[in-house]
DNA sequence: CGCCTGGTTCGACATGTGTCAACATAGATG
DNA sequence: CATCTATGTTGACACATGTCGAACCAGGCG
């Protein structure tokens, strides 16, 4: 393997995680690559959508209700409306139990993005 | 110290290379650290940006003059442009040296991104 | 000095995006 | 079934953003 302990806070097999790019200093990306990595970093690109994820990653099981994160300074439609942006990008999934959605973290992917800020692991 | 080798890459206090905001996955941001993280996560939210990035980034050296890397299929003007936006986001530092202006990584943002990306070391 | 090449800035335009109010839907509960 | 609460969807609108061509600045060179 390539790079032993970038990430050891994920799966073992942390190479796998990664179906989108290699880091951004191994080597320019192509369209492709630039076209769904851009997507991810977009949707984190807004400063409401950052606290939602945030308040979503950090809360307990790594999911909350909507009800849970919904007081971030905009209106509950706008609240909605960036959760589904952040669906959209495969940050969060969604599921609704009873009365209420939650919304989890899909960790696999912002290990992706981790990776890919990573500092070309050339001399490992 | 919290987390002692999330980013072993960069430099050995790696904990002073994020002056922005803890682990997106540590507890919900506040309003100004989201505005702080999201600026630097929409400034590669562009598929262009992020080509030219890559480019700069994986280039010999760690820089890359203008005219290496403005071949992504824009015009020479908005490439100009997506650079400058990078480098107001803190992403990159430009030089001019003769007749070419050079433009190089600045690695302590990628880490301190990476650092945001991190899962929780909630166990360590 | 005049000109050429590399790069940035300007002005204009089309498109994308964040936001809200109003309406619609899904379950729970009486 | 009536109704209430929790979310999502729609439509509209202001604003930001990506893009280009044209004009402009900076150095090197004859």
């Amino acid at each position: 393997m390539s790079n032993t302990k970038v990430l050891p806070l994920v799966e073992p097999d942390s190479d796998a995680v990664a179906p989108c790019c290699p880091p951004l200093t191994e080597r320019p990306f192509t369209a492709d690559e630039a076209e769904t990595a851009a997507r991810m970093f977009k949707a984190l690109g807004d400063p409401v959508r950052l606290r939602l994820f945030s308040a979503v990653a950090s809360h307990e099981g790594g999911e909350a209700c909507v009800c849970d994160i919904s007081d971030v300074g905009v209106s509950q439609p706008t609240v909605s409306h960036h959760l589904k942006k952040l669906k959209e990008a495969g940050l969060l999934t969604s599921e609704r139990r009873g009365t209420w959605v939650y919304y989890r973290v899909e960790p696999s992917v912002l290990a992706a993005m981790g990776k890919l800020l990573t500092i070309a692991p050339a001399a490992a």
